[in-house]
RNA sequence: GCGGGCGUGGCGGAAUGGCAGACGCGCCGGUCUUAGGAGCCGGUGUCUUCGACGUAAGGGUUCAAGUCCCUUCGCCCGCACCA
């Protein structure tokens, strides 16, 4: 019989469709495994080889603890809401819930030919008004904790988009989506205060299970900071307050810069003598994205605001104050004071317009640049400060400025509060009414889901508000306080909305009357396993985080975090290494490789390309190999005979069944492959297999190769279906062969390699190398120093 | 500029501080064949052999370094000049 991989996968997959084979109980008594992959965007591109890598990986785990005897939810669900299905409704005049349901079905069918062990029944979808009454639910909840709030302020505006997007959104300067130029605008916006939670967010980063690099990412994100805020006087007599992690230095501060944006420019628009000057270099700055006052940074601009200045608190020193697109409003006071000597940006600064810079700690070379590494330092120049180590100035120069009340200590964030808005159609509308009386109400939540109304149109309008904006019959309502005419809110959620909670649907997707049971979120919580891509580290890992916390904190999920271990895949690259692309032509299709090479082939391709967490290219001939390996598979499985392991592969089955389910769980997919490669090369050289033998082969290739392995054990006739067996164990002892071989070094050089037993003593071993000709040749006429044994690895003369 | 990674045969990649190159691709040779771009068997880091040299380059720690430390170079990812 041929190795017909169509008729079988074809097969297999709708067997288990009929029998629900991979359906998660509700029986919440027996042990649970949730396992989580990213739920998708889906694009009109269809699925890509990417997409395959992580929900393969995660669908091994997830077979194995099926066969290891626990209750597993691996479920999988829609992203759906987005600006790229809204571009293309636009272009084509097709309504985007149309244009997603073609594209889900696409993808649920390509997914489907993997044969991945999703549980179907569970599936979600961000846009299905059952799925967002909730998603408005939780912004209600926010709402009504005072973490959603309206906030005039600078936004990134995308001049293609004619939308706003979120800071983290912003790649390069220019908007993410559709690469348009990014401006800064003012504008009313939706915010989320998920600052509220930065101490929550980092502190239990210590009692979760990510990969370091994930940790470190988010560490770097929230970027906690400690240090002072300074209140300087200036000379018309308002303070400007800064903030600053070298409060130490505040002797060596000769100058102020403030941002280009500060409102207290306005306030004194009289006074500033050339305020013609600020006001042309304001326009400038706000043309320019953050990125790319960044990337100007070697060349620091700026202009000084004459007729006023700053008194330094400390010496009573007027220092002038600056306009300069180096600092941003955005993080601190929007103020910095400027201490050349010890700062690489305000040493720069000063060098161009010629201010005074001085060292106020001992050690560096300030004239030729600024001595920022001065952590150890001695303090000079600093009246009362001086000889103390840095960091004890920094306590003492603290206290000074509280005694005083002209600065107090402050910790800092970098992480910014979300802005929570679009001026969109195809996002959750946010269930809120502007009421001229009450001001902004939410909806009641029997109200809920407030659904998205039918537009002809989906343009954002010439100001850039949303669809919405132009449907006065959808806006026009009444308070849900005072009854009064009002007007409903018309933005629309941001995509990060849905995918902040989609984990906790999946636990009991089709409650009405709660996001989920609480039997059911008690059960499953925390999804013991997420794998997804870097990318999303800061963003959407960090944002649903942030929604869970809260949840947990109002009672809803049981808790504190969503995810007790992340892991993350690296991309798959093109056969060129480059990303793939359209424009690069170098797209592999997942469709192509099923119908030339099979889903087994294609998932174990998958696994095999490389170190998981690595990116790896793509490379169509490789994929031989692995079609190859399952071709001598179903030959040798024709060969089958009764009877159980054979003596001279006992070993070899124990080692293989430890290497498989240590590798699988260490996401070393890769290697787990390979040892099994190894043993069917064993196999084969005997020329033959027994059952015994094949019904363990087949169980540790199962999770990788499920249908090749369904049929094989059915044409062999083993009972039952191979997913309904259970994972077979090992024994340590039988792991260990009686003898090993080991290397015979001198001086670290390799001279000889000795069978021995396994227990072999250290004294014996050494006896053994030495007698070796050529150790004994490598030895001779030197003084033996050392002796080195190392059980089952190596003997180590070291010889003068 | 800042933060996080990564540099190993022709290629993808293996390697708890302990024999570098597992496994696979490709390539070379053989076999079978009317034929071979199928299958099977053997070989395959470099150098001229005994042997020596080899994990981006240089230095260090160690009996022993791809692995740990320092310096340099190159590449990738992220970014908000974060004061």
């Amino acid at each position: 019989m041929k190795y017909d991989y169509k008729k079988i996968e074809k097969k297999w997959q709708d067997i288990w469709d009929e029998k629900g084979t991979f359906h998660a109980v509700n029986d919440y008594s027996k042990p649970k495994y949730y396992a989580l992959v990213e739920f998708p965007y889906p694009s009109g591109q269809g699925l890509h080889v990417g997409h395959p890598r992580s929900y393969t990986a995660l669908d091994i785990v997830a077979r194995k603890k099926r066969f290891e005897g626990y209750n597993v939810l691996y479920p999988m669900g829609w992203d759906a809401f987005g600006l790229p299905t809204e571009n293309f409704a636009i272009k084509n005049h097709i309504h985007p819930e149309i244009v997603t349901k073609n594209n889900i079905a696409r993808f649920k069918s390509q997914l489907k030919s993997l044969g991945l062990s999703f549980d179907w029944s569970r599936e979600v979808n961000t846009t299905d008004p059952g799925y967002y009454k909730w998603t408005q639910w939780i912004f209600l909840q926010l709402f009504k904790k005072g973490l959603a709030y309206k906030k005039e302020m600078n936004v990134n505006w995308c001049n293609g988009c004619k939308c706003v997007l979120a800071n983290e959104e912003v790649v390069n300067g220019v908007c993410e989506r559709c690469g348009g130029e990014v401006v800064h605008k003012t504008k009313s916006q939706w915010m989320l205060k998920i600052t509220e939670y930065a101490q929550k967010l980092l502190d239990d980063l210590d009692t979760v299970d990510y990969i370091e690099r994930v940790k470190t990412q988010q560490r770097n994100w929230i970027g906690r900071s400690t240090g002072a805020e300074v209140r300087f006087s200036t000379t018309q007599g308002d303070t400007l307050t800064v903030y600053t992690t070298r409060p130490d230095t505040l002797f060596g501060a000769t100058y102020m810069v403030i941002s280009p944006e500060h409102k207290i420019i306005d306030k004194w628009s009289d006074v500033i003598t050339n305020m013609d000057e600020v006001v042309a270099y304001r326009e400038a700055a706000a043309r320019k994205s953050d990125f790319e006052r960044t990337e100007v940074a070697k060349d620091k601009t700026g202009v000084r605001l004459d007729g006023v200045a700053a008194i330094n608190p400390v010496n009573d020193r007027e220092i002038p104050i600056f306009i300069s697109d180096y600092v941003l409003v955005s993080y601190g006071t929007g103020a910095i004071m400027a201490v050349p000597g010890h700062d690489t940006r305000d040493w720069e600064f000063a060098k161009k317009f010629g201010l005074p810079i001085i060292e106020v700690v001992k050690g560096g070379d300030i004239e030729k640049e600024a001595f920022t590494d001065c952590a150890t330092g001695i303090m000079v120049n600093s009246g009362f400060l001086d000889g103390l180590p840095v960091e004890e100035a920094k306590v003492k120069i603290t206290e000074f400025l509280t005694e005083k009340g002209i600065g107090e200590p402050k910790v800092n964030f970098k992480l910014r509060d979300w802005v929570f808005a679009r001026q969109r159609y195809w996002g959750e509308p946010i269930p809120i009414v502007h009421c001229p009386v009450c001001g902004y109400v939410p909806l009641d939540e029997s109200q809920l889901p407030l659904t998205l109304p039918e537009v002809e149109s989906y343009e954002p309008a010439e100001n850039g508000d949303s669809p919405l904006s132009t449907l006065t019959e959808w806006i026009e309502t009444t308070c849900p306080k005072c009854g009064g005419k009002a007007q409903r809110e018309t933005d629309t959620m941001p995509q990060w909305a849905g995918s902040s909670w989609y984990f906790l649907r999946y636990c009991d997707p089709h409650n009405d009357d709660a996001l989920a049971s609480k039997e059911a979120l008690e059960y499953w919580l925390p999804v013991d396993w997420y794998n997804g891509g870097m990318e999303h580290t800061t963003l959407h890992l960090l944002y649903s985080r942030f929604w869970h916390k809260f949840l947990y904190d109002i009672g809803v999920v049981p808790t504190p975090e969503p995810y007790a271990k992340r892991t993350s895949h690296g991309m798959i690259l093109g056969e060129d290494g480059q990303k793939m692309s359209k424009s690069r032509g170098n797209v592999v299709n997942p469709d192509e490789v099923v119908r030339d090479y099979g889903a087994d082939t294609m998932r174990l391709y998958e696994m095999f390309i490389g170190d998981f967490e690595k990116a790896a290219p793509w490379n169509t001939n490789s994929i031989k190999g692995c079609k190859r390996f399952l071709d001598r598979v179903w030959n040798l499985a024709e060969k089958v005979t009764d009877g159980g392991i054979r003596p001279q592969f006992e070993s070899a089955f124990h080692k293989t069944i430890k290497k498989v389910g240590e590798d699988i769980e260490r996401l070393k997919q890769n290697t787990a492959i390979a040892a099994l490669m190894t043993l069917l090369n064993e196999l084969e050289a005997s020329k033959s297999v027994t059952k015994g033998e094949m019904k363990i082969f087949l169980t540790l290739l199962n999770p990788f190769a499920p249908h090749i392995t369904e049929e094989l054990w059915e044409n062999i006739g083993f009972e039952g279906m191979l997913n309904e067996t259970t994972w077979p164990k090992y024994d340590e002892a039988k792991c260990v062969d009686s003898t090993v071989e080991i290397v015979a070094q001198v001086n670290g050089k390799v001279k000889a390699k000795l069978n021995v037993p396994v227990d072999i003593s250290q004294d014996d071993a050494i006896a053994l190398a030495l007698s070796d000709e050529k150790v004994a040749q490598a030895v001779e006429g030197k003084t033996i120093v050392k002796q080195i044994y190392i059980k089952g690895r190596l003997v180590n003369i070291v010889a003068k």
